[in-house]
DNA sequence: ATTAAGATTGGCT
DNA sequence: GCCAATCTTAATA
């Protein structure tokens, strides 16, 4: 499995995006390694983009974007989720990144429930189908939180490897979810690994 | 100092 | 499909 390097990630978000699908997401502490293929991903495209947290110029919180290319930027939303981005290349001074949506569990499925699911989730809420299928679940099982923000995936215990495997030849592509109206709610800016 | 909105999720009707 | 949970950030006063 090779690595993906620094150069590799500075690409415009756009082109970024569906170029990480297929990728495999690699987390390794001590003897936990966690590894997940990627499948959904967002392009979000800085001053040009009303839907990226770069749109309004750089702040604490979005100061990462501005860094670069190929660190993760973590964000909390709604008061409980945190969500992973890689950072893209951009214009100097602006910023880009691609949030990491879903990804399909590869290796270390038990410590990905054990982050997800307490004692409180339905079983027949416990699919491993269900274990990344979502911005938030996906930090959530590799436990990518505010101690990541800033951290440089081409070098150290979490990164991003091609296993051989090609993006696919046509993704699935869409708008991007979650977004408030005429805020860069219809920009197609989302790909996913098409299921079949 | 106050406030509105948020790149979501999971349980319930 | 609807909606509550939960709290940080940045904009406004």
């Amino acid at each position: 499995m090779a690595r993906l390097t620094r150069s590799w990630f500075d690409r415009d978000p756009r082109e970024l995006a569906p170029l990480l699908l297929n990728k495999v997401l690699v987390s390794r502490d001590g003897p936990t390694v966690l590894r997940a293929r990627i499948t959904e991903v967002e392009a979000y495209c800085g001053s040009t983009d009303p839907a990226s947290h770069a749109y309004r110029g750089c702040t604490p919180r979005n100061a990462t974007m501005f860094g670069r290319p190929g660190h993760l930027y973590t964000y909390f939303v709604y008061g409980m989720h945190w969500c992973a981005n890689v950072v893209a290349g951009a214009p100097p001074d602006d910023a880009g990144a691609v949030l990491l949506r879903a990804a399909v569990p590869i290796a270390g499925l038990d410590v990905m429930r054990a982050r997800r699911w307490t004692g409180r989730t339905r079983e027949s809420a416990r699919r491993d189908i269900d274990l990344l299928s979502g911005p938030a679940k996906l930090a959530a099982a590799f436990a990518l939180d505010r101690t990541h923000d800033g951290l440089d995936l081409t070098r150290g215990a979490i990164g991003i490897y091609d296993d051989g495997t090609p993006p696919p030849g046509s993704p699935q592509q869409t708008v991007r979810i979650g977004l408030r109206a005429g805020r860069g709610d219809r920009e197609p800016w989302r790909w996913l690994t098409p299921s079949v």
